[in-house]
DNA sequence: GTAAAACATAGGTGTTACACACAGGTCAAG
DNA sequence: CTTGACCTGTGTGTAACACCTATGTTTTAC
């Protein structure tokens, strides 16, 4: 018998995460006939929980969707979840590998610059240290 | 003399990226009178060079707004521009440690999967592989 | 008892950088 | 002149919430 913000500080998290769980269909709460509030029960903070660990292991909602939805068809979700995170797993890799490469141009760049003059504004460049980003590039590699 | 399509060929990206950048203010074309089509010349191409090149070194759209914005103040951009990437450094190395600790979460609770039984649904539990898996991670350091 | 302050609510909108869908316009070939 | 290929601008969808607003409720002060 929990409010959006009871059932929040129960679960460490913001009343607007669970408004929003609530309106994507996540939690399922019953309501006040009195006020028309959402009323939240031991079972919603269960999966809350539920939701909070899936999230942890990186799954998306609508996959928690998937998952939690998968109990109407009587077998398990647990070959399912493996199997989305067999697939999850090169996708993170793919992207730690993106943001490395990303923070290599970044400190390479900075570097560069420290060493450059600031142009003047003459209305053909919009700023030197990056339009001759490339160039520099290129000297490194060439 | 371009049509969006051909910007967008000369610069390899789609049509509807340079429709966005132009949605957004970043594009500015003219408009041919006949047909009401948007009409990007050599400096547009120009342009869109150096937003790629901005993007790469991850800026967001809207700093390259403030960036080519600036033109109007009559200093140079650079100084800005350095600024904003030492505060971008910090920025990424966090994402790049948050995903490194997700993918670790990942690849533990994948191994522990294996030798774990698919759990049946018995309308107490949705998956037994994601609800235990805090339990396992005490474990590990307990 | 009541009036004002403090807190909570639901629903709408904003965020990023585009991709996609759609109805309609344009243009070369036949 | 029509068929079809290609193009256009605009509207909407994406992930996971955070923020805003107008209203409703509860507490507090008097």
């Amino acid at each position: 018998m929990m409010k959006v913000s009871d059932l929040a500080k129960q679960a460490c998290v913001t009343a607007d995460t669970v408004r929003h769980y609530t309106r994507i269909g996540l939690l399922k709460p019953k309501r006040n006939p009195v006020n028309g509030y959402q009323i939240y029960d031991g079972d919603a903070l269960k999966h809350l929980r539920f939701i909070q660990k899936a999230r942890l292991l990186g799954f998306g909602l609508s996959e928690i969707q998937t998952i939690v939805h998968h109990e109407h068809s009587g077998t398990s979700p647990c070959p399912m979840v493996r199997d989305l995170m067999k697939q999850h797993l090169p996708q993170v890799r793919e992207q730690i590998t993106e943001l490395q490469a990303q923070l290599e141009r970044m400190e390479r760049a900075l570097a560069a610059w420290e060493e450059m003059p600031d142009g003047t504004p003459d209305g053909n460049t919009i700023c030197q240290l990056i339009e001759h980003w490339n160039d520099l590039e290129e000297q490194k590699h060439g």
